[in-house]
DNA sequence: TCATGATCATAT
DNA sequence: ATATGATCATGA
């Protein structure tokens, strides 16, 4: 474990290895992993996520791609308190803004980086120190038929607002299972926009986030269902 | 208390 | 600026 791990060649071995990382503290997978640790993530937001993604062989870099795009699998690290509930949204993907004509849910991001989610749960307590964090165990999930309706729902209802250039209309508190949030480095970041006349105008970048409600019930489904 | 809107780091 | 990885922190 102390080694970097190759690129898995199968589900099954990459599974394998997120598995291995149940019960494994952040502070020795980053000495193992040889790097530095900070003492809270509120300048490493996306830390854990990118430790993981170095032990399981996830490409690095900033494709819009599946992290496993050979084996049809996206990783995602979520954060949980001590019951196992969620404590934070799931980012998904940055939302188009423009240039809409033709997409559709089923060729969409969202959709593409859904299909299938290897999860791997993480201690998200603030108030136990990082190092002493650990890993729990992880599953992979392929949305049911009930969650991809609800899932193309919203994303529907989201992509129909943009296109009516309606997005600086759009809440986080729209959509029963996936939302539209801002996404950038600061309030200065602008990029195109749909304008309510047409006209392409400036606003801040968005994000498609999966909302607590529905993380936790995947969580439930997988860990408390019997 | 908790979710929304804001923000942080890094690579390209 | 836009993509990746996300969590922070304050208002409700």
């Amino acid at each position: 474990m102390s080694l970097k791990p190759q690129r898995p060649h199968s589900i099954d071995e990459l599974f394998a290895r997120a598995s291995e990382l149940a019960g494994q503290r952040f502070a020795d997978l980053a000495a193992a992993a040889q790097l530095p640790i900070p003492n809270d993530l509120r300048r490493d937001k996306g830390w854990v996520g990118m430790l993981l993604e170095h032990y399981l062989g996830a490409t690095a870099g900033s494709k819009p791609t599946q992290d496993f795009p050979e084996l049809g699998i996206e990783l995602k690290t979520l954060p949980v308190d001590a019951n196992g509930k969620p404590l934070e949204t799931t980012f998904v993907c940055v939302a188009p803004l423009t240039d809409l004509a033709g997409v559709n849910w089923q060729t969409s991001n969202v959709r593409n980086k859904l299909q299938c989610v290897l999860w791997l749960p993480i201690d998200g307590r603030r108030e136990i120190p990082l190092a002493d964090r650990v890993v729990g165990s992880a599953f992979i999930w392929q949305p049911n038929a009930a969650q991809e309706s609800m899932l193309q729902r919203d994303w529907e209802e989201h992509m129909d607002r943009i296109a009516l250039g309606e997005v600086e209309h759009i809440t986080a508190r729209q959509g029963v299972a996936l939302q539209i949030r801002p996404k950038a480095a600061d309030g200065s970041a602008l990029t195109d926009a749909i304008g309510p006349d047409g006209s392409i105008i400036q606003v801040r970048p968005r994000g498609f986030y999966l909302k607590t409600s529905f993380t936790e019930q995947i969580i439930r489904q997988v860990f408390h269902a019997v």
